[in-house]
DNA sequence: CCTATCATGTAATCCGTTACATGATTAT
DNA sequence: ATAATCATGTAACGGATTACATGATAGG
């Protein structure tokens, strides 16, 4: 039984793992495209290697199936769920997030605004527009952890747009 | 004269590099500081690793102070011009970037979200003002990289100031 | 049948963080 | 003088990315 370190990596799949029985690394992989992955994506190489740390101190059991693929199955044991629920009612600590958007960090160094903007315009209308089907598709479901978190997206989607917008020359003043 | 791969960390370094003569590791972390550590900040210890591995490969070049700490000092190179020019007009890379944000995960994952709300309003009002009277101190300049930069992160703080403050409960409508 | 794409993983590398340490300045 | 903070680094570790690889399934 290993000692590590949990970070936000870990959390994820600890918060997956709380809301699945029993999953492979693949289930892992479809249900963060389903949802959080929308603001905290994972390779899928980590989905393989995460569980295994997690397993390792006892924070998930880990099993064999016995035919065919014999694929690893991955379940939270009750540390787990003891380290996740801590993790969620502590205070999150003081460091607010950064932008680290390349594109910006090009127009900081000088790099010519109209071009990129021109094209960022229209990656995050489609972006914006993929969580607004989304949204609909939570319509009038009560409100909910990942509704709260896609309305994030959405603020910050429109937000992108407006900025790249004016950039560009494009003067769209509704997002 | 190895071969490596350069990360925007050896862009911000490089960028910086491109702004200033001979530097050291402490200098920079004084530019970083100054601005683009806003929406990219690097560890100090990065500052003193990457130039090393910068003047490896060629893009930079490091020599000694003579007397006293015998400090390292950093210039550019051509071949780090050419290769930072290169990546500054190169199309970026078509993904977008995500929010990645601790609170929102834990939102996401059904934390109670009045409570983080209001502690994150407080922040995110902190930033926004630090945001605005660095917008004022560049006031009648004309318009830069770091001024187009600074507005970005003044938009998205104004969108996390409303965004929390309607989960605080708080109802400002005016951020 | 053959070819893409999906599903499932292992291994190596390496960048970034964490931990540690000490010399120089400034304040009390 | 002494403490505190600033300045300047080194070393180890580990999580995340990259590269590679192969079995299953579906489409043509």
């Amino acid at each position: 039984m290993e000692d590590i370190r949990l970070t936000p990596t870990s959390y994820v799949v600890l918060g997956l793992l709380t809301q699945a029985d029993e999953v492979t690394p693949y289930d892992l992989k479809a249900m963060v495209a389903a949802g959080i992955g929308n603001l905290w994506s994972l390779q899928h190489t980590q989905l393989y290697a995460e569980p295994e740390r997690l397993a390792k101190a006892g924070y998930l059991t880990e099993t064999r199936e016995d035919g065919g693929r014999r694929r690893k199955l991955y379940r939270i044991t009750p540390a787990g769920r003891q380290a996740f629920g801590a993790w969620l009612s502590a205070e999150p600590a003081g460091d607010l997030p950064e932008l680290r958007d390349i594109s910006l960090l090009k127009v900081f160094f000088g790099a010519e605004p109209r071009h990129i903007a021109t094209r960022q315009v229209a990656e995050h209308r489609a972006k914006l527009l993929e969580y607004q089907k989304l949204e609909r598709a939570l319509d009038g479901a009560e409100v909910s952890g990942p509704l709260l978190a896609l309305r994030a997206g959405l603020g910050h989607e429109r937000e992108w747009v407006r900025y790249w917008a004016e950039l560009a020359g494009e003067r769209d003043d509704r997002a």
